[in-house]
RNA sequence: GUGGUCGUAGCUCAAUGGUGGAGCACUAGGUUGUGGUCCUAGGGGUUGUGGGUUCGAGCCCCAUCGACCACCCCA
């Protein structure tokens, strides 16, 4: 292979083991098709948090790695095995952020939100990096929204952050795929004696676990109560539960939070065996699991954080968070036949013949985008047969024919090209026409807002 | 990170170790100012990549890249 890069002697590179130039493992480009589904979930999930009062952030793609190794935990999956960690020019090391929590909670430190009306209420929608071996629906780059709400502890704001994230789900009409399991981890302090007390119930019985739990007694034995080996089981059932070892005040905080749901009408299943992968969580967790596959499919989850601003040297402040994987919703929704309405289809094609023609188009295709027409043409040479052609796979309902005669005539040929018939009208009222054929209430008149000078 | 399945035309897939095909798509013509249907013809491939075994490899073996599945874990 060619010397014409200097990732010519990278290991990684592809070179000749595969094709010229492709996406490493792991990564994809998102194509117009799946763009419109990305589209409409950002819509959806801008709109229903600015309803609740979030405003939106964006961290760095990467921040320094001790950000993440804090936060996350040192032992935990992310931060051991899954984390894209560089170093820069000057020796720093970095890290490609594998989920949000940290980073906001690094922003709002950084930039004083503490000092502004508490809870801060935040939202993202951003890609996320993990080095994993991929598989459907997980892969190395991946989209993650989220809510963040830092600076008040109230069971009502963890209901309403459970509520926002169904009523997303239900605008995106996958909500009925998704259980919502629900767990109380209580304070770390709490946890920590939990855990203590499981591994001490744990020694001595080492050789009756698989090798999987005996792995796993020692970095994450809250895992050993979902193993689904035999022998794991019996032992499992007959372990100290996270309930005896909860605090009271976790205890009444969760026993509200439930009764918040009721009263919503939130329908959830209790799972004590639910615990999240991330060091920082405390008292509520919940994820959302597939009904039908269960919990290797989850599409999302969150939780209450409150030691996390201070671990990362904040004053103590409490927060609740959520977050969700796009390219998971997306497949859910395809799953479930869900359509998502774009507006990327066209209204109309020019087809000209010839270059008089073609000079004649050019002023007409830019007034009609201007008035919200959305308008190909005037491009390449050829019959009117190839013109048509090109205006069939385009798709637009409507092709206006230009050809010398036309131009002579002054006038334009209008035609509808799912019957074939056609029109003639004076070329001046070409415009208009296309507008009342359209319909005003299709045209594709975006507006941004009025732009105010101060 | 561990174990496994798979990779053939743009797409979906055929091909006992013995000359790599079909459908759809594409291009041209039938129809030199009228597309989508129809008819006819045509272009397309170092069988992901690199080695090996064999008289002979798409098929067997090894390596590698990629996709997927089950773990691990999570989005």
């Amino acid at each position: 292979m060619a010397d014409d890069t200097n990732l010519a002697d990278d290991q990684e590179s592809p070179g000749s083991m595969g094709p010229p130039y492709q996406t490493p493992k792991g990564v994809h480009d998102i194509l117009p098709a799946d763009h419109e589904y990305y589209t409409y979930i950002k819509k959806v999930v801008r709109h229903r948090l600015r309803q609740a009062g979030f405003r939106r952030i964006s961290t760095p793609i990467f921040e320094f790695t001790n950000v993440f190794t804090r936060s996350l935990g040192e032992t935990t999956d992310i931060v051991s095995k899954e984390m894209y960690t560089f170093q820069d020019r000057k020796g720093r090391s970095l890290t490609l952020k594998p989920e949000s929590t940290a980073g906001v909670v690094r922003a709002y430190l950084q930039n004083n939100m503490q000092a502004l009306a508490q809870p801060v209420q935040l939202y993202y929608i951003e890609p996320h990096f993990r080095y994993d071996r991929p598989q459907k629906g997980r892969y190395r780059q991946f989209w993650q929204f989220g809510m963040e709400v830092i600076g008040e502890s109230d069971p009502a704001l963890d209901a309403q952050v459970i509520q926002l994230a169904i009523r997303i789900l239900k605008d995106l009409g996958i909500a009925d795929l998704f259980t919502l399991q629900l767990n109380s981890i209580g304070t770390p302090e709490s946890r920590k004696k939990y855990i203590a007390a499981l591994q001490d119930y744990y020694f001595g019985k080492e050789r009756h676990l698989c090798e999987n739990c005996r792995a796993r007694l020692g970095t994450n034995p809250l895992r050993l109560l979902d193993c689904k080996e035999e022998d794991c089981v019996v032992l499992a059932k007959l372990a100290p539960s996270l309930a005896q070892y909860l605090d009271e005040e976790s205890k009444e905080f969760h026993a509200d939070l439930k009764e918040f749901l009721d009263e919503m009408g939130i329908k959830y299943v209790e799972n004590s065996r639910l615990v999240r992968g991330l060091d920082y969580y405390s008292k509520t967790v919940f994820e959302f699991w597939d009904a039908s596959l269960g919990a290797q499919n989850a599409i999302g989850g969150g939780g209450r954080y409150d030691g996390l601003v201070e671990l990362m040297g904040g004053n103590p402040t409490p927060a609740v968070g959520f977050a969700a994987g796009i390219e998971r919703i997306i497949a859910n929704m395809k799953r479930a036949k869900v359509r998502v309405p774009h507006k990327d289809e066209l209204h109309v094609f020019v087809a000209q013949l010839g270059k008089e023609a073609k000079k004649k188009c050019l002023p007409l295709i830019m007034e009609m985008r201007e008035r919200g027409i959305k308008t190909v043409g005037a491009l390449g040479k050829g019959s009117i047969g190839t013109q048509l052609k090109i205006a069939d796979k385009f798709g637009a309902p409507w092709t206006i024919i230009m050809g010398l005669t036309e131009v002579r005539e002054g006038v334009a040929i209008i035609r509808d090209m799912s019957v074939g018939t056609q029109i003639k009208v004076k070329f001046e009222d070409t415009l208009e026409k296309m507008i009342e054929l359209i319909g005003e209430e299709n045209l594709d008149n975006y507006s941004p807002g009025e732009l105010l000078y101060s």
